[in-house]
DNA sequence: GATGAATGAGTATTCATTCAT
DNA sequence: TATGAATGAATACTCATTCAT
């Protein structure tokens, strides 16, 4: 291992460090309320370091996406090469998966959402938003390749693949969101996972050729 | 009409007209960017009156989601008093009216889920909080009794109808948000209508017994 | 006088205020380590107001340069006036005007040129920009106005009048300036007045047709 | 050569390495948009590094007018010690001189102005700080030398030519600050050098006994 | 000597909110 | 009631300088 791959290891070492901090009090305050400052602290770092490693807080946001999605694409890229798995089945991983992202990271469609402001957008670094961008683009191609496979074996009807994962897609993340608002609002109990389990039980239903 | 009465319907009045300039304002700027003056500009008003209408900047922006609800809960509870219509095609009714909704104000599932965070509401007022609880809380109870309805009349699944009305709310917010980030970033096309439509067919189709 | 005269009388009056706070302590300190809160301290107002009367800090700065102008410019106007005045004359009581001028402010001439970064002239409004270059222009027309008719009358030689107006303020804020500077470093006595005298007096020679 | 003297020439080396570099960028920036990371990578230094060879930011800026008025000094002295040329002579020549050190850094004088606030002379090193005052001295006493002979030789009007030293310092960077901001304020093209000859000749002009 | 990652003090600017008129 | 000038706390970001390696 050379010097410069030993640094480069290093410098993503604390770029995680970063992440993990900023996580945590982008969780509990939000984009808006959340300070350098206090992410610095909590990663026991001083605010300047921060930008060594982030363009601007913006950026920094945004880094967490990045990361969700990375987990995103490796799980559903997984169920997609279950090659012994009927379409159905491949369907109800494809839930689980949404799950496991969701508890990787309760904040992701959160996060999602917050990004998707031009004003935000603007201040990305290219090389950020094209990550972003490219890796959203294919976790939703791989599924809605599991759509296509399920319609070709004539066990789903015949929508639009596309549209179908983009419904998918909203389904989990408008269950996530108003169970997650609800939680706070009325400080409900958390009924995320069999809300979940139910809608994905109705969508299936309403996809299957009877 | 007494001066007390004519007094308060003036009152009413003005906090109608900061609200319709504080929704132009807010849906262009986003909740954070968009300044109280920006508001008083737009409404033709000094900061001060602002606040002689509402408390603060939060209770401003939440009354926007108030208002916003007061509409929806009136064209739901349209929907579930048409006495003749069979529960699936109040089902269709109540998609058309989530629709006219959206259209009434794109902003509102946006506002409704930006409006969650715990530090904001710490800003309203108690009153206002409980009159968005208590109206949501009511629009939600006509729906779930529309799958009530259908449930007893045998055509609905016997699913938990709180449930449903969950999930019905969260599909319906989740496509108008993916459809909207989607358009911002991407520059797509604007899709949520047909998409809005095939999500509730296959909903529909889930949901019906076959 | 009406209420909108009144107030944009007020305005200007909390303008000037502000920049003779400004003046103080960018003497004391310099543009660089002068803090917009040292001025609104030595101005009895509080930092935000600067704002509503200055855009930024370079426009306070720059603001400070148009005041002098303004005064140089009448100063050299009412000497071009005075018509029963012989050239030779004229450019006395012009030296004469000069060295008010630098008693009015001594900045001026370092404000003057402190000003001319390319850096520093983009944060100016273009308005702005455009008062202090039209103003120098006149000035510096003035001055040249008297050169040309010492010409005319064959009192001068016969050099370019544009030039030798460049040529009289170059001297005399070259001579400020290094005099300042000596009484800094040094901590050199005031000496600029008789060195100023004999400057111009030298120049006067240099000038006349003899 | 001892390897005490050698490491002293490497050490000198580096210092001018740094200033080569320093000039460069704050002649592009100005001082206080210079930064020290910039200088280090014009100088494929790391910042560090600098540090090494100057106390601090001020103290590397006022190397650069050391090293300059050291180029002014030895041109200075070498038109005094021409010993077969007239007072007039010499005086053009030393117009020559001037002209050629404002070539070798046309930053000169802006640096020697930005440099005398007090503020910035406390973060200098007494030692530094004693050269330049010692070399500014001794040039400008060599030019004093000059205007003494003339007016000896009863070619120069009998002023003090302490004052006349200044007075010609004065005139040249006069006019080379003005001749500098009028070509960044105005875009004009360069009239410096034919402004600076007819300056220096009414300076003469004026100088010279009839 | 040289490095360059980390520091953390320093500051222009914004904007929700107040209050004298 | 309405105003809008004034406030001043809050904060992202910079950069000269240090120091462990």
């Amino acid at each position: 291992m050379g010097i410069q791959e030993r640094k480069e290891r290093e410098r993503e070492r604390r770029k995680q460090q970063i992440i993990v901090a900023a996580k945590r009090v982008f969780s509990e305050k939000g984009f808006t309320k959340a300070t350098m400052e206090d992410i610095a602290k909590e990663a026991e770092l001083s605010p300047g370091t921060l930008y060594l490693y982030f363009k601007n807080k913006e950026e920094l946001y945004a880094s967490l996406t990045l990361r969700i999605l990375q987990y995103l694409y490796i799980r559903v890229e997984h169920v997609s090469n279950e090659k012994d798995l009927e379409p159905e089945q491949k369907l109800n991983s494809l839930a689980d998966a949404m799950f496991d992202v969701y508890e990787f990271d309760p904040l992701i469609v959160i996060n999602m959402f917050q990004l998707q402001s031009s004003e935000t957008l603007k201040h990305l670094s290219d090389e950020l938003l094209a990550e972003i961008t490219e890796l959203s683009r294919k976790a939703l191609a791989v599924i809605r390749s599991i759509f296509e496979d399920g319609i070709q074996k004539g066990v789903f009807q015949a929508y639009n693949p596309v549209v179908l994962a983009d419904i998918f897609w909203s389904l989990f993340s408008g269950v996530v969101l108003w169970e997650e608002s609800k939680r706070i609002v009325n400080k409900d109990k958390d009924f995320l996972k069999p809300t979940l389990e139910i809608a994905f039980e109705i969508f299936n239903g309403g996809l299957r050729k009877s």
